[in-house]
DNA sequence: CCTAGGCCTTTAAA
DNA sequence: ATTTAAAGGCCTA
C-alpha cells in the first residue's frame, strides 16, 4: 500500500472492554470523523492519522505523520506522542468501571441497561472541531453529519498523508474557514442553512483572542498540549460550566443543545447533559417527564431535564447520559434493521411464489401480522436450496422481530402521550 | 417567558 | 408518483 508519510509500528495499550469499547464509543454520535475499515478504526487527529483496533485485553494503535517533519532524519519514535494523545482523547484517567457502579447505584434504569453497553466513554475532543461538527448536527442525521465533517477536512484542512487512494486531512482551523467564499461553497457542498452558521462562527472565533475557546474549558480538564500555568495570573477567575455554556450560545448556530455538546465533549464539563430529541424522549418514557405544562420543548423544560439528570447521576451526569443515549440509538437501529429484515423476507417469499406460479399466496398482499408472515415463509419451502434459504431468513427475522418488539414496547407510552 | 414557523437536504414511509 | 415527516436544533418575529 502506498503511503506518503511516515508510519509507526503497531503499539498497544492494556485496556479492558469495560474501560473502553471503541466500537460503541466511536459511533455513538460523539465524533463524526472516525471510519471503520474491516476491524480497524481510522481518523485524522491532531496532525496525524491514527489507526485503532481492539481486542479483549488491549487497544492497538499506530500513527502516520506527514513527510514534512521538522527533521526528517529523526526517528519517528522521538516525536510520536500518540500514546499520550490517545490517553487524553479517551480521557483514560477516569475509572469507568467505578463510575458505572456509582450510576447503577443511583439509578435502577441505568443499572438495567448499562451491562449491555459497557465501555462507553466521553471523548475529549478538540473544542473547535466539536463546535463545528455539532453546529452541523442540527436537524440532521449521523451519516450526513459525518459526510459534512469529511468535506470540511477535505477542502479546508491541512493535508497529512495519503493511504492508498485516500487523502487524509486534519480538521480545518477557524482561520481556514473565514474566507468570504466559504459560505457559498459550503452551500454548494450540501450544508444547507448551516453554511452560514459555520462561516459566521468561524469569523467570530477567529476574531477573539487566541485560546479564547479553550479558555472556556473546565479547569480540572486541561486542553491537550496545554502547559500548566506557571505563575497563574491571579486576576483570571476560573470559568464555570454555566458561563462557558452562555459564551457558546452567543455564537452563530449554537443553541442550548449544541452548546452542551461542546461543553461536554470539547471542554471537559462532565456535568453537561445535552438534551436532544432522543434524550427528551428517554426522559419522557423512562423518567416521567411527560406531564409538563407546556407541550412544546422550551428552554425551561430543557434546563429542568438537565437538572434532573444532574441530581440523579451527579458530577459526571453527561457521561451517564451518553450510556443511555447509546443504548437508545442501538435499540432504534436494531428495530430499524428488524423492519428491513421483515421486508426482505416478504420479498423473498413473494419471489418464490412467483417462480412457482402458485396462486395460494394471500399473505403477501394483505396487511397481516408479521409473525404470521414468517410462519408462511416457513411452511412454503419447495426445492431444497429454497428451503435452506427460507430457514435462515426465519432465524434472522426472529431475532430482528424480538428487537423490534422490545423497542415498540419501550416507546409505546410515549406515543400514547403524543396522541392526547 | 412562551409559541409558531421557517430553514437545507436526504431518506423512508404514507 | 407526490407528499410528508423526521433526522441528535436554531433563529426570528
Amino acid at each position: 500500500m502506498a503511503i506518503s508519510g511516515r508510519i509507526s509500528q503497531w503499539k498497544k495499550l492494556p485496556l479492558t472492554l469495560t474501560e473502553l469499547c471503541i466500537d460503541t464509543t466511536l459511533q455513538c454520535g460523539q465524533s463524526f470523523r472516525w471510519r471503520k475499515i474491516n476491524d480497524e478504526w481510522i481518523c485524522s487527529l491532531r496532525g496525524r492519522v491514527v489507526v485503532l483496533k481492539q481486542d479483549e485485553s488491549c487497544l492497538h494503535y499506530k500513527s502516520m505523520f506527514p513527510n514534512v517533519s521538522p527533521s526528517p532524519s529523526k526517528d519517528i519514535r522521538d516525536e510520536d506522542n500518540t500514546d499520550k494523545m490517545l490517553y487524553h482523547y479517551f480521557d483514560l484517567k477516569h475509572d469507568l468501571g467505578a463510575l458505572y457502579e456509582q450510576w447503577s447505584k443511583a439509578d435502577p434504569i441505568f443499572k438495567k441497561l448499562a451491562p449491555q453497553f459497557g465501555g462507553v466513554r466521553i471523548l475529549n475532543q478538540d473544542a473547535w472541531e466539536a463546535l463545528i461538527c455539532f453546529i452541523c448536527s442540527s436537524n440532521n442525521n449521523i451519516s450526513r453529519i459525518s459526510s459534512m465533517a469529511h468535506k470540511l477536512c477535505k477542502y479546508y484542512g491541512a493535508f497529512i498523508t495519503k493511504i492508498g487512494d485516500e487523502e487524509y486531512h486534519d480538521f480545518p482551523t477557524p482561520e481556514a474557514l473565514t474566507n468570504p467564499k466559504v459560505e457559498s461553497h459550503l452551500r454548494e457542498l450540501g450544508f444547507g442553512y448551516r453554511a452560514q452558521y459555520i462561516a459566521n462562527t468561524a469569523k467570530i472565533v477567529a476574531s477573539k483572542p487566541p485560546g479564547w475557546l479553550n479558555g472556556l474549558r473546565n479547569p480540572e480538564s486541561p486542553a491537550w498540549g496545554a502547559k500548566p500555568a506557571l505563575d497563574s495570573d491571579s486576576d483570571a477567575k476560573p470559568v464555570t460550566y454555566k458561563e462557558a455554556h452562555g459564551e457558546l450560545i452567543s455564537l452563530s448556530g449554537v443553541g442550548p443543545k449544541v452548546a452542551d455538546c461542546v461543553c461536554l465533549m470539547g471542554l471537559g464539563w462532565s456535568e453537561s447533559v445535552p438534551i436532544d430529541t432522543h434524550v427528551w424522549q428517554i426522559a419522557q418514557r423512562d423518567y416521567k417527564f411527560g406531564k409538563t405544562k407546556t407541550k412544546t420543548f422550551t428552554k425551561a423544560t430543557y434546563d429542568a431535564v438537565g437538572d434532573h439528570f444532574r441530581e440523579l447521576w451527579g458530577k459526571q451526569a453527561g457521561w451517564a447520559h451518553s450510556v443511555l443515549f447509546t443504548a437508545d440509538l442501538k435499540a432504534f437501529a436494531k428495530a430499524k434493521d428488524a423492519a428491513k429484515e421483515v421486508m426482505k423476507v416478504k420479498k423473498e417469499a413473494e419471489e418464490e411464489e412467483d417462480e412457482d406460479g402458485s396462486v395460494d399466496s394471500p399473505a403477501v398482499k394483505v396487511e397481516v401480522k408479521v409473525e404470521e408472515e414468517v410462519t408462511a415463509v416457513e411452511e412454503a419451502p419447495r426445492g431444497r436450496s429454497k428451503r435452506k434459504r427460507a430457514a435462515t431468513a426465519v432465524v434472522k427475522t426472529e431475532d430482528a422481530l424480538e428487537a423490534k418488539r422490545e423497542y415498540t414496547v419501550r416507546t409505546r407510552s410515549q406515543k400514547k402521550a403524543k396522541g392526547q
